[in-house]
RNA sequence: GGGUCAGUGCCCGAGUGGCCAAUGGGAUCUGGCUGUAAACCAGACGGCUUAGCCUACGGGGGUUCAAAUCCCUCCUGGCCCA
């Protein structure tokens, strides 16, 4: 299967400086090149569809590098943003590196091995913070024009708002992009720029600097959207703006694999494409099923059954698919402890003295210590419109929590909603 | 530096002396219906020792019985001028 056929079946292409580029990748040696800013210590699902690109890429016989922003995270893109990013500092940014370099190697091949294919993770902190400024304006900013600059959707949105502008510092975000495309393609010979398609403007002033100033021809390709049904982006969890991470101990994969199962039908075939290395024809049936059986929702769980074992490994994603099957089975109570733990294993928990339950504590003031609610007036409001529960039960208002309903003795699961999970030690 | 307009709860945005914990929309949350979807419907949405009280309308100070609303000052931002 040759890459471009399966990129094309898979609806990755969203826009190419050049069709033929499909074609050098699909023959392989092509250096490419992702990059992404770390402003968190963990990669979340919003950069999937990029590692997953790179995966591909680099099985296709091409070599990919992933450029982390270290320079550029201390400018801030403000690419469709409404508001001027806060500046990372030169530390943060180095911690949060650490964490990422870790992660990637779950999607790609750094080691010798590869040889000519092998994976890089570069900063462009190393070149942008030390680069001189006459340096960068002499051969950089000489070959653009304000002009062509502002005429950018990225940036026509902000100069467009009268309550806020754009700072200088952002305006020149564009132009340290296209100088780390430079300094790849004379550095490392890459000649290709991959992205999702809000940095299409970017990509397209680096192909644009590499042509001016080197001759060498470079190219561009973004990759779509994901979008759920109501047209919101998709990626951050149901529990408001949280993003998903990658790192378990952020994010668990019990919820991760929630997360996935619950994507709406319109976004669960194109987290198959975009997200799986499942074959064509295992793709088609899992659509056809979809379509004639939604409520099965196997495109859901094959993509979150794959996606978690991609992260997290299989045993981590059996796990997670498992709890998921007894806690809404509603038959929590029976369930045997070693099963019942290995259930709600990936749920935070607390411990509460035993004296405390032989007493009785009110549901709402334990919704609180379990940190399923914010405080006590959120708790209460919670148990009002039943949305508590101990032990998968409904709850009613004034209702205590007593010893009597400990589980082997020991446990308590308090659930606030459809999903939020706790499990309550007695000690 | 000068002029001018603005800063309200997670976001947008009403409110120009008491009836304001603050209209409305979005987001979010809970419940219902369903498929642990979507759409839709209902309710909630600062906190607490909850018929009451406390904290809040960029920061600080002031006027007043009473301020998000008036005055002073500082901070931040937009636009225009230098």
């Amino acid at each position: 299967m040759k890459l471009r056929d399966d990129w094309q079946f898979r609806g990755l292409v969203h826009q190419t400086t050049d069709d033929a580029v499909l074609d050098r990748l699909s023959s392989g040696g092509v250096t490419a090149y992702i990059g992404f800013d770390p402003t968190a210590r963990s990669l979340h699902l919003g950069h999937l569809m990029q590692l997953c690109t790179l995966r591909r890429l680099q099985g296709a016989g091409n070599r990919p590098i992933v450029l982390a922003g270290g320079g550029t995270g201390l400018i801030g893109d403000p690419s469709f943003k409404a508001v001027e990013r806060p500046l990372l500092t030169i530390e943060q940014i180095d911690d949060n590196l650490v964490g990422i370099r870790e992660q990637l190697g779950r999607f790609l091949d750094f080691s010798e091995d590869a040889g000519p294919t092998q994976a890089l993770l570069l900063n462009n902190a190393d070149w942008l913070t030390t680069v001189s400024l006459t340096d960068f304006l002499r051969d950089v900013g000489k070959h653009f024009t304000v002009n062509q600059m502002i005429a950018k959707d990225t940036v026509k949105s902000r100069l467009d708002r009268d309550d806020v502008g754009l700072s200088f510092t952002e305006f020149s975000y564009m132009l340290l992009q296209a100088y780390d495309f430079l300094r790849l393609n004379l550095d490392h010979d890459c000649t290709l720029q991959l992205g999702g398609s809000d940095q299409w403007g970017n990509i397209t002033v680096g192909t644009e600097l590499v042509r001016k100033a080197t001759g060498h021809h470079a190219d561009g390709v973004t990759t779509p959207l994901l979008l759920r049904a109501d047209g919101q982006k998709f990626g951050k969890s149901e529990g408001g703006n949280e993003h998903v991470w990658l790192d378990a101990s952020m994010t668990s994969p019990f919820a991760m694999h929630q997360f996935l199962l619950n994507a709406d039908d319109v976004a669960a075939p194109a987290m198959l494409r975009f997200f799986t290395f499942l074959d064509h024809e295992t793709i088609l049936e899992i659509d056809e099923a979809t379509r004639t059986a939604p409520q099965e929702r196997r495109a859901q769980r094959a993509a979150a059954n794959a996606i978690v074992t991609l992260v997290h490994g299989e045993d981590a994603a059996l796990r997670a698919e498992r709890a998921g099957e007894a806690l809404f089975a509603e038959t929590i109570a029976e369930l045997d402890e070693v099963t019942l733990l290995q259930v709600v294993a990936d749920a935070p928990s607390s411990k509460v003295s035993r004296s405390e339950l032989d007493d009785g504590i009110d549901v709402a003031e334990l919704l609180v210590r379990a940190e399923l609610a914010t405080s006590l007036a959120e708790a209460r409001r919670y148990v009002e419109q039943g949305g508590a529960y101990v032990n998968n039960v409904r709850v009613e208002a004034g209702a205590k929590v007593r010893a009597t309903q400990l589980l082997h003795g020991r446990y308590v699961i308090l659930r606030r909603g459809r999903r939020q999970m706790h499990l309550v030690v007695a000690a």
